[in-house]
RNA sequence: CGGGGUGUGGCGCAGCUUGGUAGCGCACUCGCUUUGGGAGCGAGGGGCCGUGGGUUCAAAUCCCGCCACCCCGACCA
């Protein structure tokens, strides 16, 4: 394949788009891979489309090697299916909805789980058919409320999503398994930095899965690594290693003392050292417990039940760790104060709750022998020494605390948790029956009873990994692409107007090699134009036909690294493909 | 949806405070020179200043409405 400069459908721009901020976003705009169309919207030029059509490549390649076959379903579908799997009102404003000529609703799919599960109950009926696995390279919708970061969250854009049917929890975990492997395969091959943490399922329904995530500043996706040992996860699905639990005797009483006006921790540890309650005066807001009142709703339940959660006073409850936990239950702040007059807001304490038939969980800190400073139930009292297991029993723990910089790790114990961001490239989950269930997909088994299909689906962003690869691989000349995905394997830069005609040559000779070249054979353009636009177009080799061609030498640049040798001529073709 | 900001040739921006009929750099066209790090000189083409209304003899500039886009937050397989 060769390219000509002098041709090539692009632009070149001298200086940052205004409107772009992330890197991937700035470079893609101003090497001329992309332009802005709408908002969140996008048009890949030629160079663009290139590296888009060789990850696509790249990913077809490694879903065959496991398997999944090839598929392609209409982005635009009837409301129906989706109305039957519940996800046309759960998917709420993020679903681009129309009715066609006579009214009837339909949507730009977000996804395609409903037309995957009808096609396979279209085609398949025995258990002898199964498993199998499908997928499909396609543009997919999302009304996003902002969209932003160029390609990094768009309304449209292009993703891989697969599907797989089996007929049990082993076959479905080896799908899962499958897809896992192959995704790792698929982002080594890109050399993309990434790591992967367990999740929630969200909207998404099912039972377990794992979020792929690119480590950028520009990422979205907030999550926990140990700065020792490997582990990685989700804020919301850290575990927080308890303290051994202690004998409940070790502790003095319980004693109530006044501490008038100390509706918050920050008031009550002020007074607690002034007044040096219980011989303490060293008192931080660690030793006491903080009791937030919340109501939950369960999709099914008739009313809220109220809920305390107990964390230690120095850490929030962290509202969306909560939701995460308690899903699909929803869960507000209690507010309704007037209606629980045993309750004294400011002052509450778990002493009371365990006997008041509150629901009370505590963060894995508050451990059976800890004891506590925490509200006495009165205005203006709090009591010390408050025991977790002798004056007070939660009903459970859960991870609903703020997490922290230099929090342990619940991995290796020793190291310290530190806050990254990333950006989600894919998503794998079980699903396992929610959608068979609601298309009632059933496979006839050996003994003539039907047997419930189970499911997974894999979601790759082809379009974000774009980006992705280019806030890891980029420098400030210009990007810096990976050979397995780059638009040419080589720049080829003549000087000037002699050593046009070597370069031509040249470029022949390595496409007669199977590479992909791209010849800058524009005229009349000074070398630091060549030299700047060459860095920026970011090819992972670059050569450069200059001063010393009369001796037979040109000069090989690696991108990558920015190295530079004199070879001769006769040698190029042999140095790129060695790599 | 809340907060902040910006809309002026293809791109990046100035002009707006203090109203007088649009300018700079890059890009583009032509000519000559130049050619290893965003060349020089000369001559050109291209903009109803986001949009609708108002004030005024006169609006890019002042007033009111609307729209679009960007950033932060909320939201988000």
């Amino acid at each position: 394949m060769l390219l000509r400069m002098s041709t090539l459908f692009v632009r070149t721009l001298r200086e940052d788009p205004a409107d772009a901020e992330v890197p991937s976003h700035r470079l893609l705009v101003r090497a001329g891979y992309i332009r802005r169309v709408a908002a969140g919207g996008y048009a890949y030029l030629p160079l663009g489309k290139l590296v888009l059509d060789r990850i696509s490549a790249l990913v077809r390649e490694e879903m065959a090697a496991i398997g999944a076959q090839e598929v392609h379903f209409p982005a635009l579908l009837p409301a129906e299916p989706y109305q039957t799997s519940g996800r046309w009102t759960a998917y709420g404003e993020d679903i681009f909805r129309l009715k066609d000529r006579r009214g009837a609703d339909h949507l730009l799919a977000p996804t395609h789980e409903e037309p995957a599960t009808l096609l396979v109950k279209d085609l398949y009926s025995s258990y002898r058919d199964y498993p199998v696995m499908i997928y499909q390279i396609q543009t997919k919708y999302r009304n996003e409320a902002r969209p932003r970061g160029g390609l990094l969250r768009a309304r449209e854009f292009l993703m891989k999503d697969s599907y797989s049917f089996d007929l049990d929890a082993a076959g479905l975990a080896e799908s899962y398994a499958a897809h896992r492997a192959a995704y790792q395969r698929i982002f080594d091959r890109l050399g993309l930095r990434y790591t992967v943490v367990a999740a929630l399922s969200g909207a998404m329904g099912g039972s377990r899965s794992e979020e792929f995530l690119a480590e950028a500043p520009a990422g979205e996706d907030t999550f926990v690594g140990c700065t020792v040992c490997g582990y990685s996860a989700n804020t919301e699905a850290v575990t927080t290693p308890a303290p051994p639990a202690k004998p409940v005797t070790d502790a003095p009483p319980m004693a109530v003392h006044d501490t008038p006006d100390t509706p918050t921790i920050e008031s009550l540890v002020a007074l607690a050292n002034q007044r040096q309650l219980a011989g303490k005066s060293d008192w931080t807001a660690a030793d006491t417990l903080k009791n937030v009142a919340v109501e939950v709703r369960g999709p099914a339940d008739p009313g809220p039940e109220l809920l305390v959660i107990g964390v230690p006073g120095d850490r929030e409850v962290d509202l969306k760790r909560l939701a995460a936990v308690l899903y699909p239950a929803t869960v507000t702040l209690f507010e309704d104060w007037p209606a629980r007059p045993e309750l004294v807001r400011g002052y509450l304490g778990p002493q009371l709750l365990s006997k008041a038939g509150v629901r009370y969980l505590v963060d894995p800190r508050v451990a059976p022998g800890t004891a506590w400073l925490t509200g006495a139930n009165e205005p203006g009292k709090h009591a010390t020494n408050v025991v977790c297991g002798r004056d007070f029993t939660p009903d459970g723990t859960i991870e609903a605390a703020t997490v922290r910089d230099g929090d342990p790790c619940p991995a290796c114990h020793h190291g310290a948790l530190e806050m990254r961001r990333g950006i989600e490239i894919a998503h794998v989950f079980e699903l396992g029956r929610a959608f068979t269930d609601a298309f009632e997909l059933d496979a006839l088994g050996p003994d003539g009873n039907p047997i419930r299909i189970t499911m997974g689906c894999y979601g790759l962003g082809i379009s974000r990994l774009m980006a992705a690869v280019v806030e890891q691989h980029h420098d400030q000349a210009g990007l810096r692409w990976p050979a397995a995905i780059a638009p040419c394997d080589v720049q080829l830069v003549p000087t000037g107007e002699p050593q046009r005609a070597a370069a031509e040559q040249l470029a022949e000779q390595l496409v007669g090699r199977g590479l992909r070249v791209l010849l800058d054979d524009r005229a009349g353009l000074s070398a630091g134009v060549r030299f700047t636009d060459a860095e920026l177009l970011g090819m992972p080799r670059i050569v450069v036909l200059g001063r010393r061609l009369a001796d037979g030498f040109v000069e090989l640049r690696d991108r990558a690294t920015d190295s530079r040798v004199d070879i001769p001529l006769a040698e190029v073709a042999e140095a790129i493909l060695a790599g």
